[in-house]
DNA sequence: ACATTGAATGAATGATTGTTCATTTTGTGA
DNA sequence: TCACAAAATGAACAATCATTCATTCAATGT
């Protein structure tokens, strides 16, 4: 059986590390186009708010013709959830890389992973705004729901190792890591609200500091002389 | 100068307890028709989503003519300010009642202002969404704003005031009320993200003894023996 | 150089949007 | 009882929506 070629061709004989980079202008310019096109209706989203976000604004916005977004999204909306996919991809790549970092011991992973949370790359004005336009529709819009939960299982399954191992480490006989992996996401949560509703006065380093300082409540021996610039 | 009477007159020889209540049929009607027109924004929200929520799906929730809207309110915007408004009026009636009673103490106050927050007359699916719709476009929508920032300046401040209180009540020197609030603040924020989109496998017992657990770590001679079902 | 193929274009379309307002209905006060 | 005034109705409207598709454009392989 002979595979079927698809747009940009991979020769058997050649070491291709990224597969999907095309190398012809045309497949090239194509990519470009539909980047071009999640990254206007990125910002129509948070410009206009979901509900302002229509066709004809993406398409000025992108700089782009009419039938641009159904030609390489089919319809609106699945350019919406290509957004919402790249969102998802951009937050869980920070934490998995970080959860997989052999040079880090527990407490240095996670307090990476904390402060990766409040990072410009995810934390900043216009993605917080999208993230919260898509959570809202959570419930109404089925499609939606797989690339909203940012912490879902698999980040919570992260941290309560991690914490798990902290216990193990420092003797906390009274600590309950289940209890503190929900109270340390239910923050992070918190925190995001925060900055969404508040971003102009909103700073990373006291929000750093206060999950520290819950931490240190809970694992003196692991953080207390850690802080923001630490 | 004499008054111009408005729809429901008030005869000044008579004891108004709550002059807004009109007992003529008509106006009883007319507000009868205006709150089922809200309930309807409020239900249209819940089902269809923010965007979703269209004039003719609300005429058709609140088995009203199309005309009701506009004639109301002017426009499907000022009703969906009025959803916005009732939501936050449901809200903080509800702690600031808790923090004005004169027969509770400051630790008392404090769990029954975190209890207040699980209570299924604010934490239930459909204004969880409608509140998480609104903040999605607080941003672009300058107008909704005042209305969706459920735990803001005042908010705070009667947790500050209550947990200093605590603070020097039970000789805690190295506990921060500040940092405390804004932690408790956030987990607050955080546990209605999870329960919007978890609010299947929510438990409101377990998220309150999340808060005393964390409350606990921090201020333990006033929340040791403190359970869910204390 | 040139035929081929897929990407890009944008005028046109039909459906749906929020709102208007002439008309009808209904409660009120005399 | 009845004239009046306010409330309710819903057909009609212009604007805007997402999408289509015949046509144009340009990169590719030979």
């Amino acid at each position: 059986m002979r595979e079927v070629r698809k747009s940009t061709p991979a020769k058997d004989d050649e070491i291709t590390v990224e597969p999907n980079i095309p190398t012809n202008a045309r497949d090239l310019s194509k990519l470009q186009n539909r980047k071009q096109l999640i990254q206007a209706a990125a910002d129509a989203i948070y410009t206009f708010g979901i509900r302002g976000t229509t066709s004809a604004r993406i398409q000025e916005l992108s700089g782009l013709s009419r039938g641009m977004v159904n030609l390489h999204f089919g319809s609106k909306e699945n350019l919406l959830l290509a957004v919402a996919e790249e969102l998802a991809a951009r937050y869980a790549g920070q934490w998995k890389a970080i959860a997989n970092n052999p040079e880090l011991d527990a407490a240095e992973k996670l307090i990476s992973i904390i402060k990766a949370d409040f990072d410009p790359l995810v934390l900043n004005a216009r993605d917080v705004a999208i993230w919260f336009s898509f959570r809202a529709e959570a419930l109404s819009n089925p499609h939606i729901f797989p690339f909203i939960d940012s912490r879902d299982k698999g980040f919570r399954a992260v941290i309560l190792e991690l914490l798990e191992q902290l216990k193990s480490e420092g003797e906390y006989e009274d600590v309950d890591a289940k209890l503190a992996t929900d109270a340390l996401t239910a923050m992070l949560e918190g925190l995001w609200t925060d900055y969404h509703l508040h971003s102009d006065t909103f700073i990373p380093d006291e929000a750093l500091n206060l999950c520290l300082f819950v931490l240190r409540s809970m694992f003196p021996a692991h953080f207390s002389t850690q802080s923001a610039h630490g």
